[in-house]
DNA sequence: GTCTATAATTTGATAGAC
DNA sequence: GTCTATCAAATTATAGAC
């Protein structure tokens, strides 16, 4: 691999975003307000400053651009959490569900992909089970001891849950509540 | 009101469904697949056997259809779930998300729309929360003694979570552990 | 890699005949 | 209440110049 297509490895890292970072970002954004159907090629350029046609060289379909889109954010999700065997590992899980909620007001993207499974392309939905398969799997590493996947299965789906009923209600703080209690049944 | 316009009273309960229910029904279906932005008023009206036309006739914008859409759902869902203070109330409330899932093989209707609650118009997401305050509501009817707010919360955001999650990974067993633990984490 | 231009289709919505 | 016809706008996507 080449240096000029090398952003992300060892000597790359901390260069301004590309263009065609800077389209997922804003992709990004509009997908977790309105889903897979509610943003376009079009919005997404308007967003970036370019054409749609420009959109279309980087990602050639709109599968392809929100199935990267999910496996970015299934990437940083993953590595935001940390080390699932070092100390404080199940609040910093609460505490990711709850930067989606607070700081970035946005519904998780694959919670939102994943209310709409049945209507996505075959490899958005393929990318958001593993977005599921990962953080359940990294959710019962967190957890340890007994009856991991089930316990892991609560946390994670009650988390997302709780987000969405959050935002649904502008009521930031029922998150809060939630996640205590769920934190508790799972310990 | 007129008989012929009265659906729904007393005297004129279990007729055949007419058209605007019909409407609604294949509305719901789409809706609870792909979201506001997931159905169309000329995909409705072709599963109905009529024109788009037709369908702004009885919902003459999509706001309407989605709004009525809603409500609807709303009053057959508590409706559905009995009276909160007869015995196995909470688990008549597992038991509706459950057959979404199972018998409907379908998401939540308002649970998709909470994902979705930012990119929705203003009189669909007043109703979505009217869903989310109505089944809190029973909820906590429901649970009974103290501190019962945030147990409902926590009910309720949890199995909307499970079904989110058990459907996006198609593991319907998925949904039976998580609701079994929620139960007893709200006692 | 970005642009202009455009194709082909779909969308929400309306006018007016029947 | 339903239809035909239509509109203006938006959609995903492609061709080809620069």
């Amino acid at each position: 691999m080449s240096a000029a297509h090398a952003n992300g490895t060892a000597e790359n890292r901390r260069r301004p975003p590309d263009r065609r970072d800077r389209i997922l970002d804003a992709a990004e954004r509009m997908a977790r307000r309105g889903g897979y159907h509610g943003f376009s090629f079009r919005e997404v350029a308007a967003a970036v400053g370019v054409k749609s046609a420009s959109v279309h060289h980087h990602f050639p379909t709109k599968e392809d651009l929100a199935t990267e889109l999910a496996a970015r954010y299934t990437e940083r999700f993953i590595a935001g959490l940390g080390a699932p065997d070092a100390p404080g590992a199940v609040d910093r899980l609460v505490a990711a569900y709850r930067a989606a909620l607070r700081q970035d007001d946005q519904m998780c993207l694959c919670g939102l992909f994943g209310a709409e499974i049945d209507a996505l392309p075959i490899g958005v939905g393929d990318a958001v089970r593993g977005f599921f398969r990962a953080t359940l799997d990294w959710a019962a590493r967190a957890l340890g001891g007994t009856g991991t996947q089930a316990r892991a299965e609560t946390l994670v789906a009650g988390l997302e849950g709780a987000l969405l009923t959050a935002r649904s209600l502008r009521d930031a703080d029922l998150y809060d509540r939630v996640a205590e209690r769920l934190v508790r049944a799972v310990e």
